[in-house]
DNA sequence: GCCTATAGATTACATCTGTAATATTAAGTG
DNA sequence: CACTTAATATTACAGATGTAATCTATAGGC
């Protein structure tokens, strides 16, 4: 899988959001968070048309740059690893810890449910 | 708070195991899972100990190091960090793309529900 | 058609990380 | 007490990352 940077994930998330952006407007959309120059942010683009993330249309002299994977692809992926990596491969003492921390809201503790109504159903 | 990389990590997992442990036998009980010299087993113990993640107490020439931040707290920092970072804070959908991937398993579900239940029980 | 501004390409450089090798020091042996 | 050995400390070195600056080429304006 590739592998992207905590600087590039900023990237790839606005252009997750709206594409095909010019940098540009990758540089506009991220000036509200970061502080970075605007060399830093081509220079995270590059990167990342190397390493196969992201493509590009040519528009006259500039480019289009879009996604070449999907968020959620990205998200599973990255999310079965961290699990692996720092709680053995088991979700459930992650979650335990943001209601510990009362990170849980109405609004997850009701998917909460309702994957687990899922996931019964087919484990009856 | 202190950055710990992966190899670094997996020095960590072994004394949050067992404490204090010698270098050697650190070296030991990774010898099962990684392919590490003795060497870089070393340089990794003091890098651990130079960002403040370990201590040790002297023993005759050898040193017996041991964890000097608790496990539990490293993975909560982690754990929220994370989700912050791939799923906007929103821990649903991570066991969402579990649940997608038949990476539930009963006792999980169970735990879940557990904490669903206390949950409830905290903002009836 | 020529010049300039600007977009992308290349280069820079310090720090972190993975992965050791070499140097130093002191404990224990004879 | 002199040596050896084994433990820690220091040094090494390439690739990744954060953070830009400089180089090069070309689209657009006059």
């Amino acid at each position: 899988m590739i592998e992207i940077s905590n600087a590039e994930l900023s990237v790839m998330q606005v252009l997750w959001q709206r594409q095909p952006l010019s940098a540009n407007d990758v540089v506009a959309a991220l000036g509200n968070d970061k502080d970075w120059h605007e060399k830093t942010v081509k220079t995270l683009l590059n990167r990342l048309v190397s390493k196969g993330a992201l493509g590009f249309d040519k528009d006259g002299r500039a480019y289009l740059y879009y996604p070449l994977i999907a968020e959620q692809d990205y998200q599973l992926q990255q999310g079965r690893s961290f699990v692996e990596r720092i709680f053995a491969g088991r979700v459930a003492p992650l979650v335990a810890g943001f209601a510990s921390q009362n990170k849980l809201n109405a609004d997850d503790v009701q998917q909460l449910k309702q994957l687990i109504a899922d996931w019964e159903q087919h484990h009856d």
